[in-house]
DNA sequence: GTCTTATTGGGAATCGTTCCCATTATGACA
DNA sequence: TGTCATAATGGGAACGATTCCCAATAAGAC
């Protein structure tokens, strides 16, 4: 919506040590998650600054976030999630994601959504699975 | 998953007036909401019966949830819901929606899930918006 | 009408997340 | 390199939604 505007930030431990913490892994990841393996690494850091980083992710477009169906929120760092809009296809065990792109899906909403007379819109479409890995074990 | 196995369930006034108070709107409700507006109908019940109706009704397949991006759950009956799998167009500001179909949507979720090897899979597409109403006030 | 037991409800408990605010430390500037 | 303004931190309290617990209640079968 509003372009996305860059606030002055400070450069700090806590703020690169959650980055690192995502960027270990290409699963969907809780902030109590994230949290426990910082503490588990010996990091210095509380949970409030870690969900604060991650939102702060989140604002700046550099990671994407989904609610899982149980209401927690997970988070994961995205390339270039700022220039291209996409979904992501995700395994219910481990987390796991696959970045998707649906041209025709985003058309078709943006015009269910006019026909209706709705505007602002935004749409969630996410897929969720089993990968390969989790349905052998 | 496992067919839907009908238990042996009793009549009572409460699931009744969780029922109508679900019917009496097309909008997506949350728990406490129709808490709230049973007890502001002089209706004797209470906040875990409306959950565990709520709940009754979305394993029965008579009810159909959104999670709401902050976390909320909401609920509201659906028609057929149990025979046509369908998605919403939901106003995220009254919670109004309209039910929509796309079948190329169905298709597209499950090709790219196979294509990556994720078995097992189902979907979450929701639109919010603003409807028409909510936008001119 | 009686009895079995599903259902109820109110408050405690849980869980994720946000808030508050005194303390700490980054980055700018001298 | 030292000083300073203030952004960032973190720990615990506060919160809101949801679930749990369990004694009291009431539906429905006989």
């Amino acid at each position: 919506m509003a372009p996305t505007q860059q606030v002055k930030r400070r450069a700090t431990n806590q703020g690169a040590a959650v980055k690192e913490a995502l960027a270990a892994e290409d699963t969907f990841r809780s902030a109590q998650d994230v949290y426990a393996t910082l503490r588990a690494n010996g990091e210095k850091i509380g949970l409030s600054t870690v969900y604060r980083h991650l939102q702060i992710f989140v604002d700046d477009g550099l990671a994407d976030v989904i609610h899982k169906p149980d209401g927690e929120s997970t988070y994961r760092l995205c390339g270039d999630a700022s220039t291209t809009h996409h979904h992501h296809l995700v395994c219910r065990s481990c987390g796991k994601a696959v970045e998707i792109e649906g041209p025709a899906v985003e058309t078709w909403a943006d015009k269910v959504a006019a026909q209706n007379g709705f505007t602002d819109v935004n749409h969630t479409v996410e897929i969720f699975g089993l990968c390969a890995t989790c349905a052998a074990s």
